[in-house]
DNA sequence: AAAAGGAGCAACCGCTCTAAG
DNA sequence: GCTTAGAGCGGTTGCTCCTTT
């Protein structure tokens, strides 16, 4: 009964992943998907735990992923559903399709945590550099703004999980088009997303061996250059043309037709074209936006800021707390 | 120039929930 | 219905690099 044990915990090896061990884990990936993580140490021989695996594919590997570099708009994005959502690291990234919760997480504990308490401590009032904040009311304030936010979102789970209600909320167009995970899904550049990434990270390895010395920094810094030239070419690979980095204008401008740049994990009904690399995408897990509780609000709330940012980049946050708060 | 301390980040740990057998 | 692996998640650790002294 039950399943076989897992991946015994026996010469299974930690720490920092080699070019050659991502290479390994991609086109096992490549030719099989992802999913059934537990075969993966077996069949590629990877002397790594599966959820070591899954989590290298996850986190690094995975193609579409940007990262460092956070925008000023991102920034603000997190900050703002943080506020909101608190430290779930995973629902917050869900809005940001390209960065995962580790990338967030380690952004807000290492950034953003500093420079909101540094705002806390420094001057009073608005902040120069849009950077809206707790620190720009009074504790109290904050307080109560983040306890209307909490009330909000109670509000619309509620709603949300309400039977009566004619349609339910994934089922809202509004939700799925601004939903990235949910946008209809563009095989051919998932494909060719994907296939990027494993290209690059080949070349990748190609230059790791022209210079064999210092293997750790070495590989630290491939690392570095394989999500840099990854996040590169899976932009322009996949033609979408919007990139991400250029704000949250891809994120928000969902109607266009450009919108095929990060949808690699969208929840496509297709099941055409299901070749091992689009399989690779289509069945790729997701966050699970069911507990994402004030998803329609959310989605609207950061929907008009996202719009808002578009007009103005200052004190967006405040802005929106201050709407919220005018609700109740 | 070297040591110390801090910052940044990748990876691990441990917990929970879900689903497979 | 029970057991256990898979998967997801948030917190934490530890390594590496950079800056300061």
């Amino acid at each position: 009964m039950g399943r076989p044990p897992c991946c015994d915990k026996v010469g299974v090896k930690k720490g920092p992943w080699t070019p050659e061990e991502d290479i390994i884990l991609v086109s096992y990936i490549q030719e099989h998907g992802p999913g059934n993580w537990r075969s993966v140490p077996t069949n590629t021989g990877l002397l790594r735990c599966s959820k070591s695996c899954r989590l290298r594919w996850t986190n690094y590997l995975r193609p579409g992923i940007k990262r460092g570099n956070f925008t000023e708009q991102e920034e603000k994005m997190i900050i703002h559903l943080q506020a909101l959502l608190g430290n779930r690291w995973a629902a917050i990234a869900s809005y940001l399709p390209q960065r995962t919760d580790n990338d967030i997480k380690n952004y807000w504990n290492t950034h953003l945590k500093k420079k909101l308490k540094k705002h806390q401590t420094g001057v009073d009032g608005e902040n120069r550099d849009g950077f809206s904040s707790p620190q720009s009311v009074s504790k109290g304030q904050w307080e109560r703004r983040l306890q209307t936010d909490i009330k909000m979102a109670k509000q619309a789970l509620s709603d949300a999980l309400s039977l009566d209600k004619p349609n339910s909320l994934t089922d809202s167009v509004e939700f799925k088009l601004s939903h990235p995970y949910l946008r209809p899904s563009q095989s051919q550049s998932q494909s060719s997303t994907y296939a990027s990434s494993a290209e690059n990270i080949s070349r990748l390895l190609q230059n790791w061996m022209k210079t064999p010395s210092k293997p750790a920094t070495t590989a630290a810094a491939h690392r570095e250059n394989s999500a840099e030239t990854m996040t590169q070419n899976s932009s322009s690979s996949t033609g979408g043309g919007a990139s991400f980095a250029g704000g949250f204008d891809s994120f928000f401008s969902f109607n266009s037709s450009n919108s095929d740049n990060v949808s690699h994990e969208s929840v496509s009904a297709s099941n055409t074209n299901l070749t091992p690399e689009n399989s690779v995408f289509q069945d790729e897990s997701k966050p699970d936006l069911g507990d994402q509780v004030p998803l329609k609000l959310i989605e609207k709330w950061l929907l008009d800021d996202g719009s808002a940012q578009a007009h103005e980049e200052e004190d967006l946050i405040s802005m929106s707390l201050e709407d919220s708060a005018g609700l109740f």
